[in-house]
DNA sequence: CCGCCTCCTGACCATCTGGTAGAGAGGCTG
DNA sequence: CAGCCTCTCTACCAGATGGTCAGGAGGCGG
């Protein structure tokens, strides 16, 4: 009798599922909650699954984590790789009249990028933010994912210095400005929401427009 | 025998510091670790104290976070009061060719100190960081101790632009932008430092120039 | 000396935490 | 049908956590 609600049919399909959903609302609760403030419990219980099913398919807490970082900085490098590939062959069709013409098209749109990405799954931005506290779980791992990308986005600004395409500042230091310009954002978004503000999309794009007025100034060789 | 080192000899003195010893290493602690990732244990051990003094004095781990926030609130609000108080008389003295002097030195002044506590006080970055995540706790506590300052900032701007000494913009959206980027700022500071960039000024006065040449445009009537 | 007050502590507790062990249900392959 | 694999569940646990209770130590006024 009792037993007539007991599980879920679970389709070959929902299984393979669960551990999409996992991720989506472990992001979600880390975000929001943080990670000491999750319990697998709560977490589980709001998918209505058991929290033994989650240590299932992520062995711990700090892996599922790790794979939250994982997923969301596999989409970032994703997003980026994209833009790499795309302006390449559409920047020249634009209108600037700056110097330079992809170089600095390259730049914005991959700031645009990111910026869009972080309106768009606002989750993100709480997830960052979380994990961007030093000595935080999980800091650690989202540095092992930054690194390459930041190394790489070096080499090649460091080029482009060389060929006296881009002034020559010290890319690192550019690079990690930005870097916490955009973690800087993701707090201002949401203290604005918590004030009531909804999402609201101008603070936002004044600190994009400020950004890439610093970026531009600090790179464009005609300024 | 070995109860030789039992206890402190508890002079008056050490007793009435308690409080605020406690007090300072719970903002240390809720803003590194947070308050999920603190521990009335672990905070007691870190001053060689008991659990249940902490409790003793704050009834519970909530009201203590409250009591951090109330304090922090006040340093604050005395900081600010002092400003007012002083930029009334001083202002005069300033060479800026700027129109409708002591006004815009007010709110420079402001910012300023802002700033300034915020680099000489770290730790109230970080708690300012925790406390401002919407939903946790303690995030209503410090929306009780500002929202009277905003609003007694939001009168006088608007006094101000009825006179026609300020121009005329919505203030509350001005200050709750304001609000964010030094709260943003403080995220920065954090992401900066887990970078290995020390205590590095440079981002910090930039964004303190970027936020007031913003306010500047928005205010000045010269503008 | 006595009682009272302040401050602190040891013993204890209910609850929640992440994590382990084992079993059951269903599908796939032989 | 049998055996295996995948996925989820129930049952359980050791440790940590916030919090309660009663009591001890010292100062202080009577």
């Amino acid at each position: 009798m009792a037993v007539t609600e007991a599980r879920e049919p679970q389709t070959p399909e929902s299984r393979r599922n669960t551990r999409e959903l996992v991720l989506d609302a472990a992001l979600a609760s880390f975000g929001t909650a943080g990670y000491d403030g999750t319990s697998l419990d709560d977490l589980a219980a709001g998918l209505g699954i058991r929290k033994q099913t989650i240590l299932y398919h992520f062995v711990s807490k700090r892996r599922l984590l790790d794979a939250v970082v994982d997923r969301c900085a596999g989409d970032l490098a994703a997003a980026l790789e994209q833009v790499l590939a795309t302006s390449r062959t559409e920047a020249p069709a634009r209108a600037s009249a700056s110097a330079s013409s992809s170089d600095w098209d390259r730049v914005e749109a991959m700031v645009r990028v990111v910026f869009r990405i972080a309106l768009e799954r606002p989750v993100l931005l709480g997830l960052l933010r979380e994990v961007s506290r030093p000595g935080s779980p999980g800091a650690v791992r989202v540095r092992t994912h930054l690194e390459p990308l930041m190394a790489r986005a070096r080499r090649w600004m460091e080029d482009e210095m060389a060929a006296g395409r881009m002034r020559r500042t010290d890319a690192q230091l550019l690079l990690l400005s930005a870097y916490s310009t955009v973690v800087g954002v993701a707090t201002e978004i949401e203290v604005l929401r918590a004030a009531g503000v909804g999402p609201t999309l101008r603070p936002v794009v004044r600190r994009r427009a400020e950004l890439l007025r610093f970026l531009r100034s600090s790179l464009d060789p005609s300024a």
